[in-house]
DNA sequence: ATGACAATACTCACTTTGAGCATAAGTTGG
DNA sequence: CCAACTTATGCTCAAAGTGAGTATTGTCAT
């Protein structure tokens, strides 16, 4: 516990929580622009006791390296449809409108966060909607008419790249235009630049994906769709838009996805049935962005027992052979059974 | 990572998932009813585009040792009410409705999980319902007109509760019972028992509060207000009942909160301004059900500096004096910059 | 054979845990 | 004031877990 304890958190009193518990205001003065930007951006009253109800995808797969996220419309949208009583239940729901305009099955699914304001893209006169947002995993069908929509989610959000050391965008664009709309906002505001994008000493930490969007989506420096700011500060950070408010939701999928392959065996649902250890090394630095020590990766995997092998190897075209592994299931089952960290007593 | 894949993770495939990831089924044959009984127990199907949207808190506190929840009616249902377009955002949303029906205040809030069926709690005519569930902490307000709607919430859980050993109704009801429901089901169904009631030598896990309650409800061992299955098997596990699926979502929050104290320094949301070390270790155990080790607790706070001391000490009745402690607010911000655990490379 | 390129094996120095043992500092009942 | 009790705090020790490297071993393309 204490432990109970461990990691970071967030206080929001009076304000509304971010998806992700992410900082948003510790009751000091000055931002409340920020505090209240998450979950409540406009939108006209009036009394009505029922809502639409829309089912969103973040369906991902990690092809050639590359984590990618299922999108409609050029890239603009992410699958979605309308939650209908004809559906037998949310998830259900999902998966029809999903498979419809995929054309792709969907696999392991988990929801996400339930937003309650389209603001961001509809306009002032848009109507209450609720939006149910899911995060789903699968392979992606290489050699089929897929790939279709299939696109880098850094596309999306290059500065979250670093694979290949710190992305440029940060220190060129980036963190300039950010210190200096920090500069208006008191030590508070510097301070959560800061610690998000990793500057002044900070380290970067992967998982603050739905932070890191929303400082710069409060910042003014990305644009959206239907809402194309480029002329207001005469710069703008690089990054494709979307449709409405579906750009946040997939950064939430993809900080859910980054904390979640840290304790859960997830990843493999990414991977096909058999697969290499430095396959799914490159799966887990396609996700997290960031690249990990090649042998403490594989001691960890094999220490855990996530993985048994399959007798056969690889028929790569470069250096020696790896042996194929393949996932154990049974760890699916025993995981369950683990969770704890409070120092307990007995045993 | 790997650690990406360090803990447990479940499979649903085909079938709905559970509020906290929890097992299903992994597409072996027999227990579809398990796999579906969660998200989408009936409900008629027309075609329409909206629904009634309900907003749903688990609020807690832990007083006096217990950890509590605020109920209404009783004790039989949590604060909730339907989500209005006069709402700003479904946070205000709640708060409004909890604040107004409890006369508490709402301190720190997190979404819990969104269902869309209620087909537990009302009749077949009964219209779609989304039920956004929120999780809140605070302190409970001793001295007030409150005590009103508190109450422990292992009076709902009789089973949850290990402070002083392994609670008694398990070996003599609840095991018993669950074990007889699972011969007619398979090995599989045997496993899932064995593993959420920690039996066959199986250590007990306190995060899977929501996992042993849907077994029960699934095993029709538990009574819900609406549906007294008093009669049917002539047993009953201990328990008190609650309105439609609330009790249901009571276990999403307590399974959320006992995962979440140990990552996050959530604990000190339900502390006063000042504590000693034992009071804070009670909090922990309250939440937990569980005992843990008094020396190593102590370490693991001092060592992450989550607190720091106030010079003063405590006037207890009992024993040497204890030194007061204040939570370090700026473990909040600092901890934001955590949360790593993959092998990564450099530094 | 010679390199190049990965896959695998092992080391080593710490850090982090799980479990106890030992003391210290008040309170309460003679 | 002393003995008995109760809780607070200090410390020790060994078993695991981690971060960073170094060393070897297979295979394929010259």
């Amino acid at each position: 516990m204490v432990t109970a304890v461990q990691h970071a958190c967030f206080r929001h009193q009076l304000h509304d929580n971010r998806p992700d518990g992410s900082i948003v205001g510790s009751g000091m003065a000055g931002q409340s622009v920020a505090e209240t930007k998450t979950e409540e951006r406009g939108s006209d009253n009036s009394a009505g006791r029922s809502a639409e109800v829309d089912l969103i995808a973040v369906l991902v797969a990690v092809t050639g390296g590359e984590p990618r996220v299922m999108t409609l419309d050029g890239g603009r949208a992410l699958p979605s449809g309308p939650f209908e009583l004809a559906h037998r239940s949310l998830q259900s729901g999902l998966r029809d409108w999903v498979e419809q305009q995929t054309h792709h099955p969907l696999g392991y699914v988990e929801q996400l966060y339930t937003f309650a304001d389209r603001d961001r893209g509809a306009g002032p006169t848009a109507a209450r909607v609720i939006s149910i947002s899911y995060l789903g995993l699968t392979r992606e069908d290489v050699g089929r008419d897929s790939a279709e929509g299939w696109r880098s989610w850094y596309d999306y959000f290059p500065w979250e790249d670093w694979r290949s050391g710190p992305p440029p965008v940060i220190e060129e664009i980036v963190a300039p235009a950010l210190t200096a709309w920090a500069e208006g906002g008191g030590t508070e505001r510097r301070h959560r630049v800061a610690l998000a994008f990793g500057l002044g000493g900070n380290p970067w930490n992967e998982e603050l994906t739905l932070q890191r969007y929303e400082l710069l989506y409060e910042a003014g420096l990305v644009a959206e769709a239907h809402q194309p700011r480029l002329d207001e500060h005469g710069l703008l950070v690089p990054g494709r838009a979307m449709l409405t408010d579906h750009r946040r939701i997939l950064a939430t999928g993809i900080a859910r996805l980054r904390a979640k392959i840290k304790y859960r065996p997830v990843v493999f649902e990414l991977m096909p049935p058999m697969f290499t250890l430095l396959q799914l090394q490159r799966c887990v630095e396609a996700l997290g962005g960031r690249l990990v020590h090649k042998q403490n990766f594989r001691r960890l995997v094999e220490q855990q027992e996530l993985v048994e092998e399959t007798g056969e190897t690889a028929a790569e075209t470069l250096g020696r052979p790896a042996k194929l592994f393949r996932f154990r299931h049974a760890v699916e089952v025993e995981r369950a059974i683990a969770g704890t960290k409070l120092p307990l007593i007995r045993s």
